[in-house]
DNA sequence: GATCGTTGTTTTAAGCATAAAATAACTTCA
DNA sequence: TGAAGTTATTTTATGCTTAAAACAACGATC
């Protein structure tokens, strides 16, 4: 139920990825397909992590996101590069420090804020599973060439900035 | 935090895209744009149906499932199609129905089949939310060409089919 | 130096999601 | 026909996620 559908001149695709004539809805049928990818290679790492070190992506993420600050971050910080709610960093930190991994310490200059900060075990834990992720990651897209890849990147460079731009003044016009 | 390392010559950066070097990674590049694209417009299109629907998107997932297959589609199929657990079907069809949108009755043939339908208010109800949808989506994605547009959707067709395929005999080899 | 608006975080209530175990109905095959 | 294996779904336990409300500390202004 895959390909077959990448030819241009294909008649009625009707490529199993949603309600939507093949005519039309461009937009729609990119955003499935890219939701598409997104969830199969998020899977494919989910269970890596689950499997190989009994932990779940979200746990990585924040490691990633220390790991990556190269210094402590404060929560608000956290859930912004995550992409999350505030009310989400809250509890995985609570999970993450109660593992030993981060440490979460009020802020001396601005008593509201919580930094938090990898510990060693953490680093050691992370550095680890990036090894792997990356391993994992490389092998799913075996099928591509760096062409493809590269092209891809820029691509999804150019939709990143569009969503963005479109975003901007978006809370107003509802 | 973006491109200005694609080249190929790039030293030793080590430029933290997640903590990745930065001679290569270039598929773990691909993939935390391709989630950041994911995750931002699902965020557009989650945030328009709770403010616009009071309803969220894995229930407007299932509502599209069952429109698009013009049938009633058993508790696995949805669970296959929308790349989920069985047992999170379970609950979803459960509100689902108690909001009257779709009915679930025992497959007369098979009676360890539950089969999933669109009720009246359901396919009105979606036909509402895809419309505005659509809406969304394409002003998302206004900044890109059309051709933009296509080479994306080519190339994540690419991508999907070499995720299929790096897959399908992934199970064993862990 | 009290009050007002703002910002950073947590709490709350509900829903989504997973993996694994449990049920239950079907199929096979001896 | 009846035991063994398979398939479809639900249950269980836990964790992630959101939106909205609540708290708490900050900054400014009068």
């Amino acid at each position: 139920m895959d390909d077959a559908s990448r030819r241009a001149d294909a008649p009625k695709t009707d490529d199993f990825e949603t309600g939507l004539g093949a005519g039309d809805g461009l937009e729609l049928r990119v955003w499935l397909r890219l939701l598409t990818c997104s969830t199969l290679i998020e899977h494919g790492v989910r269970h890596g992590l689950h499997r190989s070190f009994e932990t779940t992506l979200p746990r990585f993420d924040v490691l990633a996101q220390l790991q990556r600050a190269g210094k402590p971050l404060s929560m608000g910080e956290l859930s912004r590069r995550l992409m999350v709610t505030n009310g989400n960093i809250t509890g995985l930190v609570d999970r993450l420090k109660s593992e030993g991994l981060v440490d979460r310490r009020r802020s001396d200059g601005d008593r509201r804020v919580q930094m938090v900060s990898l510990e060693p075990a953490g680093a050691e834990l992370f550095e680890r599973m990036a090894a792997d992720n990356r391993r994992w990651v490389t092998e799913m897209m075996a099928g591509l060439s760096r062409k493809e890849k590269e092209s891809l990147f820029a691509l999804l460079g150019r939709l990143k900035t569009a969503v963005l731009d479109a975003g901007a003044d978006d809370g107003e016009t509802g």
